[in-house]
DNA sequence: TTGTAGGCGTTATCAT
DNA sequence: ATGATAACGCCTACAA
């Protein structure tokens, strides 16, 4: 590896020049210029980025904390977030935190000390208290977090109430709902949606804890379907528990969705692989990702942007989970 | 964000001192520790891990290319690889290379110009001509790449032969295959397997092009089908063109297993929630990320490390898509 | 046991 | 238009 002072020393120019050149910054002779060119490409000369971020406090990298990429909503996310920063001149770091709050404000801490540019957060446990000190923008995903803190979300209330009204419309009476994560904020809004809806329409109630996980959705299905089978409608807290409802509901021989209708909340792609094809909300996720990108790289480069919290919908795909 | 001068300053010791004490290197007095470690925690001072990069080139970071993080092996995979990477002190960069050779070159070098300390490399099209040049230890990971390279890998070639002769002895005699895509690994290796069996066999061969996604595997079984209807039993590359496979019997109406037969290979947890279950060579996708990132935890970290070369096994997974 | 000082590779401020 | 040189924050001989 070539450094700066022997691009330098071949191109008989200081240092100063070179990194002129290299910057495209502050006057220079084109005849220099081109010398300089030539012993960049001579030396096969690459800049240290190492160097570089210490000189200039920055390193074109930012964090994105997400809870587990092994859920199959954030793989989606990830790869719209890298889509939009990488052609930006940023990579990004991406960390697992399975919402653990510790791990959390150490990863922070680590990334600080790198010289990271910013930070998009789609997890839940991070509040703004925690965040307040750092001085690289944030945007929060898939969540709200605070009024400081730009954010890109969907509708989650009122995703909930449409898919429950078509639930009903649909003939449901009886209708359960998995919840997600207690703490989780789109879990939060979705439960919330439910208990309105069926307040306002003088439904009965029927609650069950859940994780966002499978398994979860099979054995929440399974004690729901074994405690109250007048049950003749679930709305699952999102598309991976809908789907472990489904794989209940056919493990019990309760025909989805003659006897049983089924909703999800995410849209995720699995959701049409299996039988039969999920009914569910439609998040538009590729996208969600991408407007956090943007707002970051906004946040990053432009000195007088201002937080923004943009919120998305989600759109009712009729299939076949429901009746 | 204090300095290490600051500290040194407010301990009444140089730099150096603090440095030793930072470090645990070199000798320092119980009292100038004590002192030292006080004024730390009173600054709550931090290391610059940039600045500590730069001095020390290396940066306690190391990069992990993948195809797509959207397919549903991968996600895993990442999950194993920074398991085990992050309590180790390293922090992992992901990259989607869409096997792009280009932009995984670019990638390598901005990477080397971070001090990285190593690659695991899950993608295809990177050769040992393309790596050579790295000073710093790389792990091939879901495919081998040179004798002169570290690699984990399942004996796909073995794996495939145990799938087949399964569906033959179940009773499939007109088996196809849908291939991954032309060059990858792992996809030559099975189709590879998929030839020699039929050739002793003495059974007919059937091939068709595929993508390792959904879409490419219902395509190509529409393909198969309707041209040989008198095919019983599918190969499919992956786990994932074998659902695209079932998807695109259920469509045409044919029952699976009880007229064709589909066999996946990977084992991802999607295999489980299709009707019927997809009968697939399951691997042990955690574990693969997890040897991987020990083999190069140990390439960085002892020197006297050598190449090493990890065959894993697939098991065969009976479920219900294989009559 | 501790301190001084040079170096890691760039950027940026002053002079010239 | 170009060159010296001091940061940036840390590590590490080498001296003391």
């Amino acid at each position: 590896m070539s450094t700066i002072r022997e691009v330098g020393k071949r191109a008989g120019v200081s240092v100063a020049t070179v990194s002129r050149v290299l910057n495209n910054k502050g006057y220079v002779h084109e005849d220099t210029r081109k010398a300089v060119t030539l012993a960049i490409k001579e030396l096969d000369y690459k800049p240290n980025s190492v160097a570089r971020s210490l000189s200039k406090k920055t390193s074109k990298t930012i964090g994105f904390l997400i809870p587990d990429i092994t859920n199959p909503f954030f793989p989606q996310l990830v790869r719209a977030v890298e889509d939009v920063m990488y052609p930006a001149g940023y990579t990004t770091m991406l960390f697992n935190s399975d919402e653990n709050l510790l791990h959390e404000l150490e990863y922070i801490e680590g990334m600080t000390s790198k010289y990271i540019d910013g930070f998009i957060i789609a997890s839940n446990t991070l509040q703004w208290e925690h965040l307040k000190g750092l001085h690289v923008p944030v945007v929060a995903l898939d969540r709200a977090m605070d009024e400081r803190i730009s954010s890109v979300t969907i509708d989650n209330y009122e995703g909930s109430k449409k898919a429950i009204k078509y639930m009903i419309d649909r003939g449901c009476r009886q209708i359960a709902h998995i919840e997600g994560p207690p703490h989780v904020f789109t879990s939060m809004e979705r439960k919330r949606a439910y208990l309105d809806s069926m307040n306002d329409h003088k439904l009965p109630v029927l609650l069950q804890q859940g994780q966002y996980e499978i398994e979860q959705g099979m054995v929440s299905t399974m004690k729901i379907l074994s405690e109250h089978p007048e049950v003749d409608g679930i709305f699952a807290g999102n598309d991976v528990m809908a789907i472990g409802a489904l794989k209940a509901a056919s493990k019990l021989g309760i025909k989805v969705p003659e006897e049983l209708s089924v909703m999800g909340f995410d849209g995720v792609k699995w959701g049409t692989l299996v039988t039969p094809e999920l009914t569910t909300m439609q998040q538009p996720i590729y996208y969600m990702g991408q407007r956090a990108a943007e707002l970051l790289l906004d946040r990053i480069q432009n000195v007088h942007s201002k937080v923004e919290h943009h919120q998305l919908h989600a759109e009712l795909k009729v299939r076949q989970s429901v009746r």
